[in-house]
DNA sequence: AATATATTTCGTATTTTTGCGAAATATGAA
DNA sequence: TTCATATTTCGCAAAAATACGAAATATATT
């Protein structure tokens, strides 16, 4: 038996998740990207108030968190959803939030 | 009419909700608070490997966010859920994550 | 008032994040 | 091969996050 770990595989992965959206802007995209299935880097550009190279930047990690990916389609880079986190993400967020806590009447 | 916005207050809200979680201790706090009602600092302090200026901190930023608060109860304190801000992050989050992004033959 | 307990704030150091423009890379088209 | 387009990486700077121990604060108890 392994000692107790009181932080889990669930809680740093859910932490990863959580602090890849920890950004307006990486919200944004994922949220784009859940609603439409792909994107280009270009279309996101237009749109977005910032640098090229700050949205790559924003890519990346969203890429390093598993979120998302990208396929070359030259000249351009389509970006979509990572189905298979969002999903691990989506059920690791609804647990997360799934039970309401209860009324506490110390805690006002 | 405003200009319209790309990146709305919701975008703002849950980036930085996500970005309170964006910590394993920090969701393991939320975890526990949104299980059992409420819980002490010291309570923490003791099951987690960290100390409790560091502690401290953590629990600091979730009130900053909203996420928690807490209510003195000498000379301890009691954090609690902040149901409304917790409810508000539980319909952000999942109105992020309801739509399952179709599948897409060019992203294999 | 003095003591003990629980927690936070302070001061500091290190690491990470965020942002930009310039330069580099990759690829299709001429 | 050269040119044009799309995107990323690099180099830098500023700001924020993370962590610790020591000191300060707050409050109940003696």
């Amino acid at each position: 038996m392994l000692p107790e770990e009181i932080l889990t595989n669930d809680h740093e992965q859910l932490a990863r998740f959580a602090k890849a959206l920890g950004h307006p802007v990486r919200v944004y995209i994922m949220e784009l990207l859940s609603n439409q299935t792909c994107c280009f880097s270009g279309d996101l550009a237009e749109d977005l108030p910032i640098a090229r190279s700050t949205l790559s930047q924003h890519l990346k990690e969203l890429k390093a968190a598993g979120l998302i990916q990208g396929t070359i389609e030259a000249p351009k880079i389509r970006y979509c959803i990572n189905r298979e986190n969002w999903e691990k993400a989506t059920r690791l967020f609804g647990q997360l939030f799934q039970s309401t806590p209860k009324i506490n009447d110390e805690c006002k």
